[in-house]
DNA sequence: CAGTGAGCGAGCTTCCGCTTGACTT
């Protein structure tokens, strides 16, 4: 019998193609591209300015193998179906393989927003061809970032040191750092005071805070008023004026995306991003385990959508129901609203198979794995739970002109947290008393308090920050914060992200001379000039043009402004409050007072006091390239 | 680790986003 030749697929990840080849057997060939094969070209700029910004496409170093075999398999197959994933990235990158391939009229793109069996066959019935207008709002912004990032980080070389970068990520994750240390620095605790009686009624004691003067909510109370109330409150009697009885429901929250599993794990377990996707990897990739050989546990792990395939719903359902009963599951399925950024081309973060639990796995996987794999399938199956039942009781109490508050809180039905416990509250218990009654007074306190500062930003705090600002994708918030690590701008004290001097340096002279780019709204009109390309309404070459015209004004100013200012930097000497420079020792550049000889303060760039684990001169040196 | 530019000059550093190994230690 004659040999049919076979079709072949190309995805972007290997664990992909594996699945796939698994579903469709023998007749189709699917082969993995590993990402994007092609780029512009590391060591240079690589856009043609004045040819209306072309850009100078090579192939990435180390791919080209993938590219090889990705051609010779092209050339002998039937069919080729470029399946990379149905977002903006995904379709440069069949572009880019399409290109290089050079089989056209062979070549046909296709879609699938699930891996399921159906998913896949029905995307093969309804082959398509490439996307030009989406492929062109890649590029734009590639090219984007390209300019920006390769015009910067030049400037910075020149004005402060080598080795430094810029980009449009990177430098305003670094301006959020700063401007909450700066927030901290200048913030000024103001004192206040609190007054709560606690009192007692038959066999239950409970605490009120005095919250109205003569029917009026108070401000913060100063300590001559707290003093002056409380002793008007010495001997009085305190009666129950209002009662309100409510019940609360508390909803699951979505199932995981990249961002919000990297904050759990992080809150959980205090793993940092990069450990968590190290191990998300794994268990979407697969680990052995005795008795059933290897096995993948979730789905794909960068997505930043929460919708779910029709089959998981089923599964998850009816596990609900064998495993805690009708009580615990909802008439009809629990309904998720993807962000409006998110281009949806992955499902939410989730087991495999949900009947694959936690208990199942103790002792046959590593035990960090096994806390990630528990975390999310909790939250899944969690998510399509009924809501948390409260009933919260509010106490308004009365002395004289005096309004005093107490909240209960009792959980009377546990639904979704019986899984996943998002909240340590506890219950706090209300007596059974009507309007009228009179309580007992065991004590009357009053406290002193002072306002606090924002907290620093954590690894977590931030990402959760970027993505509501839809700065950064899912593969990159692990590596934005790595980054402004390994530059020196940011340590890591514990948990906070602290940024050090030189970050600071960067920072401000970054934000006074392209003050449009370190705006934390800069990619979110970028995203809707992507869109307009994507929809054809504009070119990408115009919106890029556009874009540069400004942009290449306020660079040659900036450039301008910074060679005329001498070893300039934002920063004070805390000694003598003249302005610290930059200068340079055989050691390399440090900041030193400007006064000096008078004043012989100095400081290292990178450090910052107080904190130990700074960069310890290791990985300065720079990284040979292959 | 401590510390206050200046011989000359070539060559290097860098972005964001998609995906895994192939390398050392």
């Amino acid at each position: 019998m004659k040999r049919r030749k076979k079709d072949l697929i190309i995805v972007e990840s290997p664990s992909k193609a594996k699945t796939i080849s698994h579903y469709l057997g023998d007749s189709y060939e699917v082969k993995a591209s590993m990402g994007h094969v092609k780029d512009l070209p590391a060591n240079k700029m690589g856009v043609n300015i004045e040819r209306d910004f072309e850009p100078e496409y090579v192939i990435i170093k180390g791919k080209e193998k993938v590219l090889k075999e990705l051609k010779k398999a092209a050339k002998s197959a039937n069919k080729v179906y470029l399946a990379s994933d149905p977002d903006r990235e995904g379709e440069a990158i069949a572009w880019h393989i399409a290109n290089e391939i050079g089989v056209p009229d062979k070549t046909f793109r296709i879609v699938f927003h699930e891996i399921t069996k159906r998913a896949i066959e029905e995307a093969l019935k309804n082959p398509e061809g490439i996307d030009i207008r989406k492929v062109d709002s890649q590029q734009a912004r590639r090219v984007l970032d390209r300019l920006v990032g390769y015009s910067l980080s030049p400037l910075l070389w020149r004005r402060i040191d080598k080795g430094l970068s810029a980009g449009r990520v990177q430098s305003v994750a670094l301006k959020l750092i700063c401007d909450r240390e700066k927030e901290i620095e200048e913030f000024v605790p103001e004192e206040y005071w609190k007054i709560e009686a606690l009192l007692g009624y038959e066999n239950t004691n409970f605490v009120a805070e005095l919250f109205k003067v003569k029917g009026e909510k108070i401000q913060r109370l100063s300590k001559d008023e707290a003093e002056d109330i409380f002793k008007r409150l010495n001997g009085q009697s305190f009666f129950l004026d209002k009662v309100e009885k409510k019940q609360k429901k508390v909803k699951p929250k979505p199932p995981f995306i990249t961002s919000t599993l990297q904050q759990e794990a992080f809150k959980f377990f205090g793993f940092t991003s990069k450990k968590t996707m190290m191990i998300a990897q794994q268990l979407y990739e697969g680990i052995d385990i005795p008795g059933k050989g290897y096995t993948a546990l979730i789905t794909y792990m960068r997505t930043d959508s929460v919708r779910v395939a029709d089959h998981a719903l089923k599964s998850v359902r009816s596990f609900i129901k064998k495993r805690f009963g009708t009580s615990y599951l909802p008439s009809k399925p629990n309904e998720y609203k993807t962000s409006s950024s998110s281009q949806d081309a992955h499902e939410a973060i989730r087991p495999v198979n949900v009947d694959l639990t936690p208990d199942d796995l103790r002792g046959k996987i590593p035990s960090d794995h096994l806390k990630l794999y528990e975390l999310i399938w909790r939250r899944f199956v969690a998510s399509q739970m009924k809501p948390a039942v409260i009933d919260s009781t509010i106490f308004e109490i009365k002395s004289g002109d005096y309004t005093f508050k107490a909240t209960g809180s009792v959980l009377k039905f546990e639904g979704y947290r019986k899984v996943y416990e998002d909240t340590k509250d506890k219950d706090v218990v209300l007596p059974e008393a009507s309007e009228g009654t009179e309580f007992t007074v065991l004590e009357i306190k009053k406290t002193q308090h002072f306002t606090k500062p924002p907290p620093r930003y954590t690894e977590a705090s931030l990402i959760k920050t970027l993505e509501e600002k839809g700065i950064g994708r899912p593969s990159t918030y692990a590596t934005i914060v790595s980054t402004i690590i390994d530059r020196g701008y940011v340590v890591r004290d514990k948990k906070a992200l602290i940024p050090t001097p030189l970050g600071r340096i960067v920072s401000e002279v970054l934000v006074r001379n392209f003050p449009k780019i370190m705006d934390v709204s800069f990619t979110a009109s970028m995203e809707e000039d992507l869109d307009r390309i994507a929809k054809g309404e504009i070119q990408w070459r115009e919106s890029i043009k556009n874009f540069y015209m400004s942009f290449s004004k306020e660079l040659e100013k900036a450039s301008e402004n910074l060679m005329k200012l001498d070893n300039y930097s934002p920063l004070k000497c805390e000694k003598c409050g003249s302005p610290m420079v930059l200068r340079k020792s055989k050691y390399g550049k440090f900041l030193a007072c400007s006064a000096y000889p008078k004043c012989r303060n100095v400081k290292s760039l990178n450090q910052v006091e107080g904190v130990k684990n700074g960069r310890k001169g290791k990985n300065k040196g720079y990284k040979k390239r292959a």
